[in-house]
DNA sequence: TCCGCCTCTCGAATCGATTCGAGGTCGATG
DNA sequence: CATCGACCTCGAATCGATTCGAGAGGCGGA
């Protein structure tokens, strides 16, 4: 028992003269354990070494493991280049800290595609974690995905409590979100009101290919993204025939390649730009800025989200949404559903966006 | 038993008609069980609901709990804001890819700084999870940090298989590193040979309490950053006398900070600044910009990383690290040692930086 | 027909800690 | 002096799955 082998709980109240039980009240603390006693337990324990409870066979025991997993609908990578991805992680981060809880980073990629793991060995090694078979306490959902369906019916069969950030996943599963639709469409009225009548609009990926291109009637019909649809509708609201492009993902270079396509000609470029976030935004400015096209003189621009781009030289008009506050709702949302007392309270929640209007959006020039 | 509670594996075993074994067999595949009973027992799942084995009960009986955790020394927010923390971790992700492993992330704050949690009923609740505790099979620990020691003698206690990407925790730690101190002299002598003679240095944290402001000996002798008093030896080794500035963190924030008091005085301003990471040389660049400084012309500036810079204008001089190849590295390290056959090899390793010349560093102008 | 072997299934032990009720000791009180 | 608590400590059951050796059938060959 007490050979090389790390010592267990056992093995130290052994050594202490206690039971096991005893032991283990001395470590959790709470139990009524004499001073003295557990003087000697923490002693043992020194003296051979032992580094704590076991947290598996905690976890086993207690039904919790002290996890939250948060469910990428990308690679870590591509997940984290977005700033407000960070932002709302940061929230949950807070939102969950009276948990104590570690965070977990899961992507929905599926364990089916990859089940197993056939290691050089031969050997098949244990399926891969995911959102199947992690040892999670409850889950965030962040971004909707074309699996998302899947997704949440694993964790409904598991019972996991579940929480969405930007993504309808069912009545039983809060949703954190804010308003997409309306907020852009105050965005659209708002270069409406400035005099615009020819807005084009560079949309956020819309389907699970995350196509690249030109926004067409199917591409929009087809969409998997709920977030991307509804500022996509907001903006309709307003500029119902409004053209434009669908990027492969938020970020400046895609930005830069849908702005170039829309500002290349000089005889059909829009007057303005609706971007579905502030990455793209920033691209098309770069965009405008190569081609010699003014902002906001010839073209103007609004973006969306409210993150500070870096390196921008111009005050982006967006779309101020609260990520850090949206990500600590979803996390106060597990900490309530995790309670004793249960979380009735499905307790979704939709934040209010603030139109910040900065120096790139200005009145059309006559033409 | 198969009251309303979640049904278990004996749950699905007895309605299968088999034992619990033959169930578990079933469901793991790989052991020599009859098509006819697989089918049995997968149907029974099925009726049940049953949503596979329970990760933490597996956990516990397979000593593996299919885990890794990586450790930051800061905030997550603050480490992601970060784009080289952001490859590395990319890195790791695709290095463990073998391994099926999830990726826990948990910073060094310590417990101890937050023993145990009261909710608001006054109820104690878990101890916060952190390195002591938590259930991972390995932990790559990102970046030092003051708290290093500690966190290491906890995993070495816990036996817990460690990997380190810059900083040395120990002779048994591998440790996936880059050559800091010879690159930043590379890159130092790269402005000695275009005629540089008075250069400015803009660090990282040094120490724990990360302060900002000039850099004096007191701060240098008490660094407890590795990373940053490596890159500050290679640019003495070329200018020995160089003075400079600490920043708080590492980002153009804090490099515009710097840069402006660095550049400020046009009687005694450096004819060159080697900053640290691009994030500080991108802050620089930007104080330059305002206080209408030229770039190279007036003053060169060399960074460190070769992140691309959302949207810097310039093309930084440079040194590119691998960041990707580290946290891959790092990965596969971890898979090494978690290998039965066992990772003899503590698999240390140094990787190169190559000095990317961009157009910000030139000659000094004659004065 | 009988034997041996091979394939599939089962029992029981185990992973390490937690929890709860039972029991034991000791001091104080009537 | 006997009894009642109070306060500790202990035993045993439990969390849910995995694993390994043993045993039971079935089938082909002699």
């Amino acid at each position: 028992m007490s050979e090389s082998a790390r010592p267990t709980l056992s093995d130290v109240a052994a050594r202490a003269g206690v039971s096991a039980s005893t032991a283990s009240l001395a470590f959790s603390g709470s139990g009524p354990v004499s001073d003295a006693t557990k003087q000697r337990v923490l002693a043992a324990a020194a003296e051979l070494g032992y580094a704590g409870p076991d947290p598996r066979a905690r976890s086993l025991r207690r039904g919790r493991s002290g996890i939250v997993g948060v469910v990428l609908e990308q690679r870590v990578r591509t997940a984290f280049l977005d700033p407000v991805k960070i932002q709302m992680l940061d929230g949950i981060t807070e939102g969950i800290a009276p948990l104590g809880a570690g965070l977990l980073l899961l992507t929905d990629v599926g364990a089916a595609d990859l089940p197993v793991v056939d290691t050089a060995d031969g050997i098949v090694a244990t399926p891969a974690l995911s959102v199947e078979n992690a040892p999670v306490d409850a889950v965030v959902l962040v971004g909707c995905s074309p699996r998302l369906g899947q997704t949440v019916a694993a964790l409904r069969r598991r019972g996991i409590p579940t929480v969405a950030i930007e993504g309808a996943a069912g009545s039983d599963i809060p949703e954190i979100s804010i308003d997409n639709r309306d907020a852009t469409r105050r965005g659209a009225q708002h270069l409406r009101d400035l005099g615009h009548a020819d807005a084009a609009i560079v949309t956020l990926p819309l389907d699970p290919a995350r196509t690249r291109g030109p926004l067409t009637a199917a591409l929009e019909a087809g969409s998997t993204s709920d977030t991307a649809s509804e500022r996509l509708r907001g903006a309709r609201e307003v500029f119902p025939n409004a053209t434009g492009r669908s990027a492969a993902a938020s970020s400046i270079e895609e930005g830069l390649e849908a702005g170039r396509v829309l500002l290349a000609d000089p005889a059909t470029r829009p007057t303005a730009i609706i971007a579905q976030s502030d990455l793209l935004a920033a691209g098309v400015l770069q965009a405008a800025e190569e081609l010699g096209v003014a902002v906001p003189g010839e073209v103007s621009v609004v973006g969306f989200d409210g993150i500070r781009v870096d390196g921008l030289q111009h005050d982006l008009t967006t779309l101020v949404q609260p990520s850090v506050a949206k990500g600590r709702a979803a996390g106060e949302a597990v900490v309530r559903m995790l309670a004793e007392d249960g979380g009735d309270a499905p307790a979704s929640r939709c934040f209010t966006s603030v139109l910040h209007i900065g120096d790139t959006t200005a009145p059309p020039r006559a033409r």
